[in-house]
DNA sequence: ACGCAGACCTGTACGC
DNA sequence: TGCGTACAGGTCTGCG
């Protein structure tokens, strides 16, 4: 479910309220989070440090003293969720694992069960797959060289996360539609011109995301239960068969790499 | 280097 | 109302 903007809203909220908070317990609930069972025991009594996102991971630091000892790393994938539980509220809703602190608990719910948690213990694995868009070293001529003779389509080069993460369907086509290309467009081909564009759109359409609290298409919540805002801004993506806010052209919904991809025929190319 | 199918799971929306 | 089908924001593996 999340792409950048959700992840970031979530990191966001979680350090504002459970940094520096000392971890009580943790509870598997999940056979298949079973891998953490070991850690229940031995993390008991450590604090959390500054939450962060990697990509569109959640990194949560659990130190001692001064030492860290390690990361917990949560996926959400597409329907996982963060979710803080006061003392004495009822969990809002069936948790995989729950993250019991000084008062109250924080569940990680996921009804599909494609997030993944992993315990990081080194520096190397907390590193994002890719260029992140705020990298001060993601610039238009480094997107231009890493795109270089490269044949795939744009949409597709564009969710590889091992070139730029953070990107997913929503904002790939939304990004796509602001800089008016083709997701069909080959990626090698595009001019520095275009990368400009393209790299500017992109920090964009996700600052304002983030603004906004990142999307809620269907379940996208954040740590408290309230959805985020951006939806309401899409132009193109699920919008098949509406007016295209721009040009007034249909936009076309076409498989794409087993995907959905939107866009305007009117006036991207 | 790429596209594609299938896998992982469950819920929802829609057509009949 | 009930049933079947298609589809879903992500990513991995294996095949051609």
């Amino acid at each position: 479910m999340p792409e950048l903007p959700e992840v970031e809203t979530i990191v966001r909220q979680l350090d504002r309220l459970l940094s520096g908070r000392i971890l009580r317990g943790l509870q598997v609930r999940d056979p298949k989070l079973a891998h953490l069972e070991p850690l229940a025991g031995s993390l008991a009594g450590t604090r959390l440090g500054r939450i962060r996102r990697s990509g569109k991971r959640v990194i949560l630091p659990l130190e001692d003293g001064e030492a860290v000892r390690g990361w917990l790393a949560v996926h959400l994938r597409m329907t996982g969720r963060l979710l803080l539980v006061e003392e004495g509220e009822p969990e809002p809703a069936p948790a995989r694992l729950c993250l019991e602190l000084d008062r109250g608990r924080l569940l990680f719910a996921d009804t599909r069960r494609f997030g993944t948690v992993d315990w990081l213990t080194g520096p190397a694995e907390l590193a994002p797959p890719g260029l992140d868009p705020f990298d001060p070293a993601c610039t238009p001529a480094a997107l231009a060289e890493l795109a270089r003779a490269a044949r795939a389509p744009l949409k597709s080069w564009l969710l590889d996360q091992t070139r730029i993460c953070g990107l997913g369907n929503i904002y790939v086509c939304e990004i796509l539609h602001a800089s008016r290309l083709s997701p069909w467009r080959a990626a090698g081909n595009l001019e520095l011109a275009q990368w400009r564009l393209l790299h500017r759109e992109m920090r964009r359409i996700l600052r304002l995301a983030i603004k906004n609290c990142g999307t809620t298409f269907s379940d996208f919540q954040d740590s408290r239960g309230l959805e985020g805002s951006f939806g309401r801004m899409l132009q193109v993506y699920g919008r098949a068969g509406a007016a295209c806010p721009r040009c007034g052209a249909i936009v076309q919904r076409e498989t794409q790499a087993q995907r959905g991809s939107w866009w305007c025929p009117g006036c991207q190319e």
